[in-house]
RNA sequence: GUGCCCGUAGCUCAGCCGGAUAGAGCAUCAGAUUCCUAAUCUGGGGGCCGCGCGUUCGAAUCGCGCCGGGCACACCA
């Protein structure tokens, strides 16, 4: 790869690397590396029961705690409606929402049940809202329910729902949010993947950190998980890292070596690894011809280079259950297996390749290649799974990784670079030609992640690949703080670019919205302290004596569960940073009335029913708040 | 040339499996601190949601066509 412009860009997303040091971990990397599962290739296919959807009962698919709640009674009086003949019996309720109105005003709850029912029902949206108004205003939960607009149904509830939320909240602390709507089933998280040739560098970020946090949040959201890593240890570049240490080796024996040669990696990081092997190798490689040493070298600096990753990637504090080498799927012959599996259903043929689109090379000639039909799938053209040397291409070998991936998984997700972009329909094609003979494919996605532009006051940061001189990631996380990356990373969606402004992250940290969050939860400890110090605490008897600002406050954290639940639905992490800065800032205006009124106040000594019940709410934003962060991994500090 | 992503306030971005008057931060202007952390809060100004057509009771959101920016287009990885 080469740095191309003025920013950092990596040509190879799911390939690349950090820095430490052939430690005693190096000893254990080989085992580390041996985790391919055996599965036989082809599989039965798998019944997935995801999809189906439920044609008739049941609206929504994001209904969590108090919102299951209230579909549950909305069904009900539309059960009741059609019992009287209002509304014919067997529609369907699958386009029906129940959720909080954008304008606060309109009430706790709404519904557009009328206006999608009206239609097939052959009536007016208004006459049938009326009908179901009378309707759910027979319970007593429901204080008050209005037509509105169009037919919008506005529903306010009662203080004791709130309080009973209140409530549910600590009981359930850690766990409040937490859902089953996974299922339990199996998702397979592919990230980072970089190529171990090198240190971690900040072009890998934020795949990193999005795909942990996609994969903590599925767990939260009631899904296996496994974290995976593709180590890309068979291809051409890491025979040049394998020379690149090689040339390490002799300098550490006391040859002068000088300018690196172009065509091997010139970084420092690959000292200490030629030193390592000089201590134990002795003189011995030297002037010995590469056939001896190259496979050797290769082995012992892949394993370095992903000590010095996982070193890296735990800066961030990301840890993967597994990574899958593609040297030892080769070696299994599990690509040889998958092409004769799909010879023998005429997807994999002989032929030959389109010349390349857009550009003209000088040196391209039609050759005859085995081809993946992938055009079969939605894809633009076949893709050649082997060399014309009889190796297997970077995408033959991926497509037999994909196929042992998806026996032990329900779904499977890809966190790629977006310069990858140009082989999602290829890899998808391949899933869904081995996956989904006999029935439905195992659900795949391929979730891109845009550029990191990094800045530091506005002026892009210049690095140049060929010097080695790139930003790595542990000098980021060093410079700046795992948190503030992390956070800085999950404010926006992945697909969108974005940049990267060490000025604005570090210099201007007040404005950074991961300080105001986590200042919220700081606050609340802090008042705690206080409290304490008074001789009070949080007291769950009195919360009747909440007032109108502490009831808006529950009614936003009330919709924890259901953000999860959108969150992990859409694969979006970032849906839970943005939910927290709106708590947080729900919280910082409510603390501020207490400037303006004294009475609002947590902390009234004369008055310790008041003050417990505060505290107590306080105690719950302040749960709220950790375990929101713990999806993104983020510390939730006591003091700032 | 082809494919994918993006286009929303001066800037950076949410909102997008259709819903009510389009939001936040920064910047800007005017205010709030005898008080549990002012790393905070309150208020003002600021928008053809890139453009056009279509679908719909209803479009920033869905479809089509343009325009602009980015990424990619080899048997590399």
């Amino acid at each position: 790869g080469e740095v191309k412009g003025e920013y950092l860009r990596q040509r190879r997303f799911r390939n690349y690397s950090a820095f430490c040091l052939f430690g005693v971990e190096a000893e254990r990397m080989p085992a580390a590396l041996s985790t391919l599962r055996a599965s036989a290739l082809p599989r039965e296919p798998k019944k997935f029961t995801t999809s189906p959807k439920p044609a008739n009962r049941a609206p929504m698919s994001i209904t969590p705690m108090l919102y299951a709640t209230f579909a549950g009674h909305l069904n009900t009086s539309l059960d009741a409606l059609e019992a009287a003949g209002t509304l014919p019996a067997g529609l369907s309720r699958a386009a029906i929402t129940v959720e909080p109105p954008r304008d606060p005003s309109h009430g706790d709850l709404a519904t557009n049940a009328a206006m999608v029912l009206a239609k097939p029902a052959g009536t007016n949206p208004r006459a049938l809202a009326e009908a179901l108004v009378a309707e759910l205003a027979k319970r007593p939960e429901i204080t008050s329910a209005d037509l509105a607009g169009p037919g919008f149904i506005n529903l306010r509830l009662a203080d004791a729902v709130w309080i009973d939320e209140l409530r549910a909240m600590a009981a359930l602390a850690a766990d409040y949010g937490r859902s089953g709507m996974g299922g339990g089933k199996t998702v397979n998280i592919e990230y980072v993947s970089a190529n171990p040739t090198g240190p971690m560098h900040m072009g890998h970020c934020r795949g990193a950190v999005v795909g942990d946090a996609l994969a903590t949040l599925l767990e939260f959201a009631g899904h296996k998980v496994i974290r995976e890593y593709y180590v890309n240890d068979a291809g051409g570049q890491v025979d040049v890292l394998a020379r690149s240490v090689h040339l390490r080796y002799r300098e550490a024996l006391g040859e002068v070596v000088g300018e690196i040669p172009e065509g091997l990696y010139p970084g420092d990081y690959l000292v200490p690894v030629g030193t390592e092997l000089a201590q134990e190798f002795g003189d011995k490689y030297v002037t010995a011809p590469e056939a001896e040493w190259l496979v050797e070298f290769r082995k012992r600096a892949v394993a370095a280079m992903l000590v010095m990753i996982r070193n890296d990637l735990a800066l961030l504090g990301i840890r993967h259950d597994l990574f899958s080498s593609e040297a030892e799927l080769q070696a299994a012959g599990k690509p040889a297996e998958a092409e004769a599996w799909l010879r023998a259903r005429d997807l994999v043929y002989d032929g030959e390749l389109e010349a390349p689109k857009g550009k003209t090379l000088d040196d391209w000639e039609p050759v005859e290649l085995p081809l993946f039909r992938s055009t079969k799938f939605g894809d633009d053209q076949d893709r050649p799974i082997k060399k014309s040397d009889g190796s297997w291409t970077y995408f033959g070998a991926d497509l037999a990784y994909h196929f042992q991936k998806a026996a032990s998984a329900d779904a499977m997700v890809d966190i790629w670079g977006a310069d990858h972009a140009g082989t999602v329909k290829r890899i998808k094609a391949a899933v869904a030609a081995m996956t989904g003979e006999h029935g439905d494919p195992i659900p795949f996605e391929v979730k891109l992640v845009q550029m990191v532009q990094l800045l530091r006051g506005g002026e892009p940061v210049k690095m140049s690949k060929r010097s080695g001189n790139f930003v790595t990631l542990a000098d980021v996380v060093r410079e700046v703080g795992k948190d503030v990356v992390r956070f800085t990373m999950l404010t926006r969606k992945p697909e969108a670019q974005m940049d990267f402004d060490f000025a604005k992250v570090v210099e201007a940290s007040k404005d950074n919205p991961v300080f105001y969050v986590q200042y919220a939860h700081a606050r609340i400890c802090s008042t705690m302290r206080k409290a304490a110090a008074e001789g009070m605490g949080p007291s769950g008897e009195h919360l009747e004596r909440l007032g109108d600002e502490e009831r808006e406050l529950i009614k936003l954290a009330a919709q924890f569960p259901r953000q999860v639940e959108a969150a992990a639905q859409a694969r979006e992490p970032h849906r839970v940073a943005f939910f927290l800065h709106d708590l947080a800032a729900a919280f910082h205006a409510y603390w501020n009335v207490g400037n303006e009124r004294p009475e609002k106040r947590f902390i009234l000594v004369q008055d310790s029913e008041v003050t417990g019940a505060r505290l107590f709410l306080g105690a719950q934003i302040a749960q709220l708040v950790r375990n929101g962060l713990a999806l993104l991994g983020v510390a939730a500090v006591e003091e700032m």
